[in-house]
DNA sequence: CAAAAAAGTCAAGATTCGGTCAAGTCCTCC
DNA sequence: GGAGGACTTGACCGAATCTTGACTTTTTTG
């Protein structure tokens, strides 16, 4: 399957060469060259992005965390340089790398190969789940937020196990029910207002946020 | 988009009983009475399968893995029981599901229903339209201009989907409605006049233009 | 140009939904 | 067999949203 891989850059002629060398490579390219042509292109649900987090009229880290809202796939940064404050500010999440420009062609491709790799064979059975500082562990089936451990029951770790799988999407009640209790479970689905209450109350505590946020009138929603 | 049915049983009664009701719930559906049949049917590419592993001459688990080997979709057992030994056969892996004879219509279709949403969203987790600066995400049910989110309620948003997701087409009030509301619903269209007000209000406010254009005596349409 | 029809606006009442709480049941581990 | 935690249930309340109907504006048509 060949992997679609979008570049955004201000640089026009950077993008281009970029392209015409990723083409070659067997990808699929898409390029934009701001921001808002960046967030447009989402829209080809890309396996990989390029991004320039330099580019002038544009906030870095504001379109990078959009990005991360609507796709979760690696992002490549390409910058003149990462301080050690990018990293703190969370340009860099788990998936992601950066390339310090200048930087050659075969160096780009032999990164993009092992990011679009490694994707591959985690997306399949990701155990580890970090967000800001919350660390959600499915194999052991812990939280902890800094150094320290909250404790969720069964029911509750496994609603937070499901919706933080499938993050940003929104799930009805009786989708979470079905999904947490089994098919052919039968019973009130009401009850996941309740274990949805004490898990935003652990949170809460603990972290100072929900996490978990109500769509009106639809259902649950997990925020990175 | 209608999905693809595959029902493998011996007996032609039931093959043709779930086939009949299947297709009232919009299922295109294909049968087979034996374990030759069955194999052949698989050049429909369905979506999902029914098989009945108890089937007189036929080695249940070898038709099983040659299914398996040729398409990567669900396999819904039909069975008089899973025994703990079946299991540790391999009959069921990740995907697939049973049920035990004698079992119910609801509880078919329900089944069904299940495995073909969560088949879904591992296959395309994101449905994003990107249109002009606007970015709607049908998942997270979000909408961003640039880098703000408008909020949209559950009706509000009903709305938008049906008409990007059609972008371009005109629908008139009654459709709409019939679209958004269900079939069966019962009540104004006209209803449907102040939502559209109230998404053409923010979508002005955030973006400065309307998107929803009206085609007088007629109805509504999206204009990217 | 005036009347009719269609679409838009507005405010208020009706309705639905989600959060909360308290109480009850179940289960497990001493 | 008892204590404690986990899971459920149902009722209630306030808030967000939906709907309605009267009214205004715009467009079409005779």
């Amino acid at each position: 399957m060949a992997y679609k891989i979008l570049i955004v850059d201000d640089e026009v002629m950077l993008t281009d060469l970029l392209a015409a060398h990723l083409q070659n490579e067997g990808y699929i390219t898409y390029t934009a060259n701001g921001a808002e042509a960046a967030l447009q292109q989402l829209a080809c649900v890309p396996d990989l992005i390029l991004l320039d987090i330099n580019m002038p009229d544009t906030d870095g880290l504001s379109l990078c965390k959009m990005i991360r809202d609507n796709v979760a796939c690696p992002i490549v940064f390409l910058t003149a340089r990462i301080t050690e404050q990018d990293k703190v500010n969370g340009f860099l999440t788990g998936g992601d790398d950066y390339i310090t420009k200048p930087f050659g062609l075969p160096e780009v491709t032999a990164r993009i190969a092992a990011h679009l790799r490694r994707d591959e064979r985690s997306r399949s059975s990701q155990k580890l789940f970090a967000a800001g500082g919350l660390l959600v562990n499915l194999s052991s089936r812990t939280v902890f937020w800094q150094q320290r451990e909250i404790s969720f029951s069964k029911r509750e770790f496994d609603i937070i196990e499901f919706l933080i799988t499938n993050a940003g999407q929104v799930f009805d009640r009786e989708r979470l029910y079905e999904a947490v209790w089994g098919l052919d479970a039968e019973g009130d689905a009401g009850v996941i207002k309740e274990h949805v209450r004490k898990i935003r109350q652990k949170l809460q505590e603990a972290t100072g946020r929900t996490y978990i946020e109500t769509v009106w009138g639809v259902g649950y929603r997990w925020n990175r």
